[in-house]
DNA sequence: ACCTGAACACCGTTCAAGT
DNA sequence: ACCTGAACACCGTTCAAGT
């Protein structure tokens, strides 16, 4: 049973799977839909059955990304420790994946700004920032973050952590580790993000 | 005179300005150097002339960016006005440059990581987060911002900063304005910068 | 010095035809 | 249903030749 037999019975997968690998290695530019089909061991034409375009593709990969992106999240917020250490674990989880899917993080966030964008990505990115809300509010209701609209927080939170990954993936970092601009980040929010009176979250920050 | 006669005078800086409008309004992946030559009313061999290949305009392309954002940055956090003023000033030049030239702006990011950058426009985008480093070392000598490593803090700020940019132009904002984001970004960074006992900045915000 | 025209080796996409 | 092969209209890049 040659390769191009087995991945005859489910082609869509193969080639998600060679695509993967190919952003990975050399890059969305890249990549080509040819190129994916001799990988594949099909004809040229034969991708176009499973998707309608070169954008439909990578629109399935990107997806694929932020499943993973998200699930890596939510395992981090979703732990029983104080909500110091789930924050600052959370953010490690976001920036532990952009750092092994530089490439993928980058057509993540760069093929929703595009005309005609599927709606399913839009959602399936957005369910990220509300991961983060989520755990903001429960920070609330334990007295850890000050009242106030968590949706904003969570946006503030989200865009600082997301800025780290991209200056991580940048190269603009200059001998600093992608975990300790995450520590310095995750420190200047818990600094601004508690209940002034509160000293529970700095004493859990000592700890984590 | 015909404008294919105009532009043989300086056809490298006329495809400069043809790309810049192309990203701006069908988008990076749309750019192609044959279609620039017919606009510009040359071969599609000339622009060979000016540019080894597809990158090095694109590359020339963010390379301008990144000077124009500087510039508008530095406009801002060089003022007389007191630090949370120049602070919230250059935060919204950054969003502000990145809501007018959103496809430049993930030009500008994403070519960086690729293999061969151009040296120059690694430091062009690099001085820009020493603009930042400048504006927090005069906070710390003002008395307006907590002592450390104002690199470190740059970063953290300029990842929050460009985090926000990002998910504006990625359309993740969801009813909220630009702006706003940035206003509520810059008092979490306002509220974790200032040392402990200072009021100074706090009250410079209010009234900012 | 700067540009042209032809050439080469690629693309994405479509579509009749095969199994 | 799924794939193939040919065809079309594009690309980027190179290079001898022109001015």
């Amino acid at each position: 049973m040659t390769s191009s037999d087995y991945h005859r019975q489910n082609l869509r997968g193969t080639l998600l799977e060679l695509a993967e690998q190919t952003v990975r290695t050399v890059g969305v530019e890249a990549l080509s839909l040819r190129q994916l089909a001799r990988d594949a061991g099909v004809s040229h034409a034969a991708p176009a059955r499973h998707f309608r375009d070169r954008r439909a593709l990578l629109d399935a990969l990107a997806l694929a990304g932020f499943e993973r992106l998200g699930a890596s999240i939510d395992a981090a917020a979703a732990g029983e420790g104080p909500f110091a250490v789930r924050f600052r674990d959370a953010a490690h989880a976001y920036v532990g994946f952009a750092v092994e899917n530089a490439e993928l993080l980058g057509l993540m966030f760069t093929i929703k700004h595009e005309e005609g964008a599927s709606a399913e990505l839009v959602e399936t990115a957005r369910r990220g920032i509300e991961s983060i809300v989520a755990l903001l509010a429960r920070g609330q209701g334990e007295g850890e973050v000050a009242p106030g609209d968590p949706e904003r927080l969570a946006q503030v939170v989200f865009a600082t952590v997301h800025g780290v990954a991209l200056l991580v993936t940048g190269g603009l970092l200059d001998g600093t580790t992608a975990s300790d601009l995450t520590d310095s980040a995750v420190d200047v929010l818990l600094r601004a993000l508690p209940v002034p009176s509160g000293e529970g979250a700095r004493a859990a920050l000592a700890e984590g």
